[in-house]
DNA sequence: CCTAATCAGACTGATTCGTTCCGATTAGGA
DNA sequence: TCCTAATCGGAACGAATCAGTCTGATTAGG
């Protein structure tokens, strides 16, 4: 129930993309020193991101990096699945997995689904752009979320 | 992302514990068989919830162990913390935590605290109570958890 | 044509997790 | 009262995943 690290870290780089204006050319160097993360760390963060859709890439001299879609348009949901895969807290979850002993006689495991969807909507719904905007010390506002799995 | 093995195991073997009728006194062994888990995985998730407060163990011949609590006074936040501790996304939501090099600078840092209690009342909202009854399978039925991170 | 700067993929070391085994404790029966 | 049996509790081992680093391929500019 942890994130990793490097969704974390892709998290905190994104925000810092974001604030570059949207649009504006920046480098995995750049980000690098703005958000103190280690330079082959965020060269691989950039890598990930790039190739799942999120950051377009220009190579050679003078190339670098930008959002390939408006910071209101891209969620944690994205960059969380671009860094660990898809968002499954049980491997029952997985479309196409059936590798659980369990599969069929195992009575929680039609609740997954509701639950992990309810998750990956709450998660869906924080967008960059709001990631962006100054800090405000107002640290409760939890949403409260009436879940109820029923599947 | 993904909730460890062992807590998923945990929230199985809860849910064939309450099966039990409540207070009906079961043991580590009887659960194996009924959900599968491995006898010593179940009997060192057996060791990790009494600890928690959420089973009651008695020892020695004839013993066993039962809920501390209604079914519906137990949540998957429950659960899940009593075997993975303290639900934390990132290390910087952790009370007491500060390893974080960009503590004070980081933009997103004062978000993951709403985030983070988001995800926990939603996983608070599921009681073992509706994991123990039958499965039906009407599958998609995920809440709608309108959050956007202001904090 | 050459140089320089960038992204992209492969490798190594370390940490954590999952599993298993063995010992401590306690109630019941002789 | 002693012994036996069944249980929980903690410790050790092996495996898998993850974080981090390095080197190579690609491309624009001089």
């Amino acid at each position: 129930m942890r994130l990793s690290s490097l969704a974390d870290y892709a998290v905190v780089m994104m925000g810092a993309a974001a604030r570059h204006c949207g649009g504006t050319r920046t480098s995995a160097h750049e980000l690098s020193d703005e958000t103190g993360i280690p330079l082959p760390t965020a060269q691989k963060l950039v890598s990930l991101l790039t190739r799942a859709g999120l950051l377009k890439s220009t190579r050679g001299a003078g190339g670098g990096i930008k959002l390939a879609r408006p910071a209101a348009a891209i969620t944690l949901t994205d960059i969380i699945e671009a860094v660990e895969g898809p968002i499954a807290l049980t491997a029952c979850v997985e479309s196409g997995r059936h590798d659980c002993a369990m599969e069929g006689s195992c009575s929680v495991q039609p609740h997954w689904g509701a639950i992990n969807d309810a998750m990956r909507d709450a998660l869906g719904s924080v967008t960059l752009a709001s990631l962006a905007r100054p800090p405000i010390a107002v640290p409760h506002l939890a949403a409260k979320a009436p879940m109820e799995a029923q599947a």
